[in-house]
DNA sequence: GTCTCTTCAGTGACAATGTCACGAAAGCCG
DNA sequence: CGGCTTTCGTGACATTGTCACTGAAGAGAC
């Protein structure tokens, strides 16, 4: 994938015109994590702002009693604006990003990052965009886990987790941590899921065996 | 206030300078709204982008079962950015604000909106600045309610909501739907807090008769 | 192979929180 | 005073979280 493609490929309407996209490609900086690494977090604040270029990185926050729970995932093609918020804002806070491929990012000096926003209009909105995404994201995530069932949270978070073979690699404690909930919680309702035949399991896969009625109850209030 | 102090009330460490004011100023339109009226809503989504003039916001969110939970507020001097992803993101999204004082806005059009943010550096920091902020807010949020134990949370808020007199004027049902609970939680959490004596209760009002031990308590993990 | 070691999953008991169905008490107003 | 609405209290139960422990599955050593 070229910068070019990369610079196409960002979520909405707009595309980023030749012109900005020329000037990204100038200023940016190529940066990898391999698979597991975090790129960023309390202790590894950067001090420029992220795109992402390659792979996925998964954005969770954790509590000081070890429970975690994931907030959203940043694709190739959107940016990292918790990078940012994390550079202008001097609170601690602790979430962190864990890269789930090997990733290629691109950096973007402050001032570079400045000169654009002032400069394009298009860079301009891809960025408010993005912040507005995350916003909405996290809007969902309060809803979930304020008023969310936790059968109807897992259903959906199976399906969204699965590859084409319905199958999700993933331990209990990780789909715990996906939901912020506790492993025993998630080792339950497997177990009923199973019983009820949505699911089999094996060490470390779920197989989705009727994915009909696991939407149904994900879709389920 | 004059909008000059109001520009220069703005959280975090600069501060917009003179001509930016002015270019503010010329190019605002004033908004009004009375205390308990709805600022913002799924049935009422603003075109433009709007600053908080005078008064307070409380903007909450709501399950589709009834419950409901404060999200942050928005003070005098800042903006309120979810009206921005509102617009920014088609997705439908349940938050509401609402205004708990009388509420004076400033409405900047999109248009004059790009402009300033194209050509005034310190505009443009501030409303990044305010995106920042409110992500921090939700990610508190987040992990309040996946995290945190319900007796800390509701001594937390009445110390944040509590008078001079360390008086809270609220229902037993508006506490709830500040921490996105029940009712019922909160009548108990309170009956207990009462028992220790760390309150005490009339029909509407919560008195705080022991603000250390309450401190301590919002501040033990 | 089988032995050990580590990681992962299952389970029962209990605590914390949410839901439901009531009824009692406090204030309002005729 | 006597209705009326809102607010609060409470018991029974469902769901979810915590703790302590057990057993099962796989990896590697031998």
């Amino acid at each position: 994938m070229t910068i070019t493609d990369w610079t196409q490929r960002f979520h909405g309407t707009s595309h980023l015109p030749d012109a900005v996209r020329a000037r990204l490609r100038a200023a940016a900086r190529i940066v990898k994590f391999r698979n597991g690494a975090q790129v960023f977090g309390p202790d590894n604040v950067p001090d420029s702002l992220m795109f992402l270029y390659e792979g996925r990185i998964r954005v969770s926050q954790s509590s000081d009693t070890g429970r975690e729970i994931v907030l959203y995932r940043v694709e190739a093609g959107e940016s990292c604006v918790l990078t940012t918020a994390c550079m202008l804002a001097e609170e601690a806070y602790n979430a962190e990003g864990i890269a789930e491929t090997d990733v290629t990012a691109i950096v973007l000096p402050k001032l570079a990052f400045d000169r654009l926003a002032a400069e394009e209009d298009a860079f301009r909105d891809f960025v408010f965009q993005a912040y507005s995404r995350r916003l909405i994201d996290l809007l969902r995530v309060v809803d979930d886990v304020a008023f969310g069932r936790i059968d109807v949270r897992l259903a959906e978070r199976l399906l969204a987790l699965a590859d084409a073979a319905n199958e999700v690699q993933a331990t209990h404690q990780q789909l715990a941590s996906e939901l912020g909930t506790a492993r025993e919680v998630v080792s339950r309702v497997l177990h009923d899921f199973q019983k009820r035949e949505l699911v089999s399991q094996s060490r470390g896969k779920i197989t989705l065996t009727d994915t009909t009625a696991l939407q149904a109850l994900a879709h389920s209030t």
